[in-house]
DNA sequence: CCAGACGTTGTT
DNA sequence: GTCTGG
DNA sequence: CCAGACGTTGTT
DNA sequence: GTCTGG
């Protein structure tokens, strides 16, 4: 699940829905296609040549590369992270620790898999068109193969959390994204928490009411990238 | 202990 | 780096 | 997540 | 069918 996602604002349109205190360049928008491995938005907070946590809009790599990895491309997985046993994967621990993140998205495409096998791609959104924020981690990766002095070796990834979908939303899917509402940005991103399967837990749980919300309709086969991505069809 | 993985989705 | 399987 | 590729030898 | 790249 959310494997693919749409950001169809501008930097300045995101960064100023999540308030943050810089917006950084780099971010490909507005798109109504992104798939992982692709650059994605991240509302990270750190202690960064501050006193103070900034909160910054940044440009991350959408599939989070933990620091031990001498590679860019895993091997495995990693633009979604199940949160059920998050705590267990040695991927995911350190940046749940310390790492969590807020990925902006319009919306979300779930492919619903009908009775004779076919996929029928399903555009999720918030009713009102309100934006969504993800719960995510992130992790900056060094490129080994760049000198210690480089400041370019240094990679911003990140992943989207799932949960078991919520009822209606099972329709099409049994895992969902985890849509954190607004009272909750603040908590889930502070980097002075130190994070556990119970803030995990609480954020899933948060998410609920905001997942419970969002409505669907089918989509034409994802292909390209522009507004009638998100057009619906009978 | 070391060696080798480190992960998710979906489908059966 | 840290966890799991053998 | 889907879409698209999926391969080699040898010669230029 | 399965792997890779985006």
């Amino acid at each position: 699940m959310c494997g693919r996602f749409v950001l169809k604002e501008s930097a300045e349109e995101v960064g100023a829905f999540f308030e943050t205190d810089l917006t950084g360049e780099g971010i490909p928008l507005p798109s109504w296609n992104i798939s992982p491995t692709q650059q994605i938005a991240a509302v990270v907070e750190s202690v960064k040549d501050s006193d103070t946590p900034k909160r910054r809009l940044e440009a991350a790599r959408w599939s989070l590369v933990p620091g031990w990895s001498k590679e860019l491309t895993l091997k495995f997985p990693t633009f979604n992270a199940r949160t059920e046993d998050i705590m267990s994967k040695a991927t995911w621990k350190p940046a749940v620790k310390a790492k969590r993140a807020l990925i902006p998205a319009s919306g979300y495409f779930e492919w619903r898999t009908d009775a004779q096998g076919k996929k029928h791609p399903n555009y999720i959104h918030d009713p009102s068109g309100e934006l969504l924020a993800f719960a995510g981690l992130y992790s900056w990766w060094a490129d080994p193969t760049k000198q210690p002095d480089d400041e370019s070796r240094w990679v911003l990834t990140a992943t989207i959390l799932t949960s078991p979908a919520v009822p209606h939303l099972a329709e099409i899917h049994d895992r969902n994204p985890v849509p954190l509402p607004r009272d909750l940005w603040q908590w889930w991103l502070d980097p002075l928490t130190e994070g556990d399967q119970s803030m995990v837990d609480a954020a899933v749980a948060a998410a609920i009411p905001v997942a419970s919300e969002l409505e669907f309709f089918e989509v034409a086969p994802i292909r390209g990238n522009g507004p009638e991505l998100i057009e619906p069809v009978s």
